[in-house]
DNA sequence: ATGGTTGTTACACAA
């Protein structure tokens, strides 16, 4: 095998989506999937399910009913130290070693629903854990192949969400976050693969909220979850592999996000 | 402009 497809997905409880989450790996069988909002501890991750569907390799940082990330792998999953991004103990992050690429998964906290620091302590959390990403991934060797994908809660342009003007003063959209983001994305010299594959002009959307009649008739959604490669990963990515499988949105009980993949050469 | 839905949990809260 010569490719490393990888799969970034916010399941909203894991549990609760083990059997569409099986479904999707039979069909689909990318090698690494990276979950978000597990909303469980360890001890309560199906890894049977996994297992049996050929993802024998597991990284899990859970937490009771909230948060939690889990990256599983049909490869052998070497565990690294976890970035302290987040500064009240949340299980947001797990960094693996996959086939040469350091792999980090993250869950970005949403933020609460004001975009003030001063009277949403979400929003300066959300803030503070941006802040500290930028510094990391200032600091991170950029000979080392680096894949940092996750719901990342913020779409950074203006057609990463259905209305850039009614969006500007939403948390996800704000300029202090997109700012933010901008500047991780300079001092790690990431590249967002969506965009690289995609004109800036294109909608890209990864996630519509659930309090809408009919999402796909709406349409309004925003890109939240991201796949960056870092200068000694991006030569890597394969063109034309970057894929959101929209069709996850839908069917019985979906998650408000859909699955994103992209494809790496082996190193 | 507001309220709309979902998941985990325990009699709200987070998203």
């Amino acid at each position: 095998m010569s490719e490393l497809s990888v799969v970034t997905w916010n399941i909203n409880s894991v549990r609760l989506r083990a059997n569409r989450v099986a479904a999707f790996l039979k069909e689909h069988g990318p090698d690494v999937l990276c979950l978000q909002e597990i909303k469980c501890h360890e001890a309560q991750f199906p890894a049977s399910v996994f297992r049996e569907a050929g993802y024998e390799h597991m990284h899990i940082a859970g937490q009771k009913g909230l948060h939690g990330v889990a990256t599983v792998s049909r490869l052998p999953l070497e565990p690294l130290d976890t970035p302290e991004f987040c500064n009240l103990g949340h299980a947001r992050i797990v960094a693996s070693r996959i086939d040469g690429y350091d792999i980090h998964n993250i869950y970005l906290p949403a933020g609460g629903d004001e975009p003030d620091p001063e009277i949403n302590e979400k929003f300066a959390h959300k803030l503070e854990f941006l802040d500290r990403m930028e510094k990391f991934y200032g600091a991170f060797d950029k000979a080392t192949p680096l894949i940092v994908v996750g719901d990342l809660n913020i779409a950074p342009f203006e057609h990463d969400v259905w209305s850039h003007k009614q969006l500007l003063k939403i948390v996800s959209h704000t300029p202090v976050e997109t700012e933010a983001m901008a500047r991780i994305v300079e001092a790690g010299g990431f590249n967002d693969l969506a965009r690289r594959e995609h004109a800036a002009e294109q909608k890209l959307y990864t996630w519509w909220s659930y309090r809408s009649k009919d999402w796909a008739a709406s349409n309004r959604g925003r890109r939240l979850d991201h796949i960056w490669a870092n200068p000694a990963a991006e030569p890597h990515a394969k063109p034309g592999t970057y894929h959101i499988y929209l069709e996850q949105r839908g069917g019985e009980k979906p998650s408000d996000h859909a699955p994103v993949q992209m494809t790496f050469g082996r190193l």
